[in-house]
DNA sequence: CCGAATCGCTTGCGCATGCAAGTTGTTTGC
DNA sequence: GCAAACAACTTGCATGCGCAAGCGATTCGG
């Protein structure tokens, strides 16, 4: 029983390495963003808004607050999301997508669905995948900010 | 089709990043080993002899040949890995396991699979584990260095 | 054989990230 | 109301990592 956890926690952690290796190096190069960007972007585009406080989106990235901060000034600069108060509470400063992130992140998808398709190749069947996604949605059901 | 490839990507990602933000914490505190560390010892134990070459290892946890050299050192000075030279080819330099590294890896092993349990808690019955683990089995079956 | 290409490993450098401390703003207890 | 606790964010510092360059060792082509 706590075998099988065990072996389930290492396999879904190898996996995980081994995908993100093939994804960063082809992803970079075209759209100018790393893999933490996108996904930045993307806990941006399903919320509410398009926007999000800095710590929120910390819990959502697993990340600390610092790296919120850090990781949100370049992607002003570029102009892809952009710094907004709040009224009520003047300690908050959401990151909200502009526009161009919105067309970004689109964009930034399409190639992430193409890289996901070569992950699983053609040995996958639908119904396979159906199977692990139910699986994997168990895990991530919880937590707020999944993706899918 | 691609789109089911792209949702179990994201989930397999964010399940990776949420199970190891929870090990990261309460990990390094109890055997003074970080994840990664005990990784790098799994992948020693279950190759033969207990050693491996260092680009070897770097394939194995799909890090650079630079980050084994500078994990490597650490470990050594606590005497859980030693250095190990080929009478063959004098360019290699294995990194081998002692009989201490053995017993801190067995150890690690036991408070990973109560970490384990915690993360799927009650509520996954043996045939849903069993059903995960096949299909996770697909996703590193041809990639070398599998732990389970 | 000998030079060139290759390989395994290490090191310098830059970037990303977590932690702790500091700042500013809000809520709570009295 | 006011002080103390708390929350959101930023910043300094240390660490971990990848990339590119460098160094010795091996292999390959002629």
């Amino acid at each position: 029983m706590e075998d099988l956890c065990l072996k389930n926690t290492l396999r879904l952690l190898q996996s995980a390495d081994q995908i993100k290796a093939r994804l960063s190096g082809d992803f970079s190069s075209v759209h100018g963003l790393s893999v933490n960007e996108v996904f930045l972007l993307m806990h941006l585009e399903q919320a509410p808004l398009h926007r999000l406080s800095r710590v929120e989106l910390a819990k959502r990235m697993h990340v600390s607050a610092s790296t919120v901060t850090r990781m949100a000034a370049p992607l002003e600069k570029i102009g892809v999301v952009a710094r907004q108060a709040d009224s009520r509470d003047a300690r908050l400063a959401f990151v909200v997508l502009t526009q161009t992130g919105l067309e970004r992140v689109a964009e930034a998808r399409m190639t992430f669905a193409k890289q996901a398709g070569y992950v699983f190749r053609d040995r996958w069947t639908d119904e396979d995948l159906c199977q692990l996604s139910d699986l994997l949605h168990r895990l991530i059901a919880d937590a707020p900010g999944d993706l899918t």
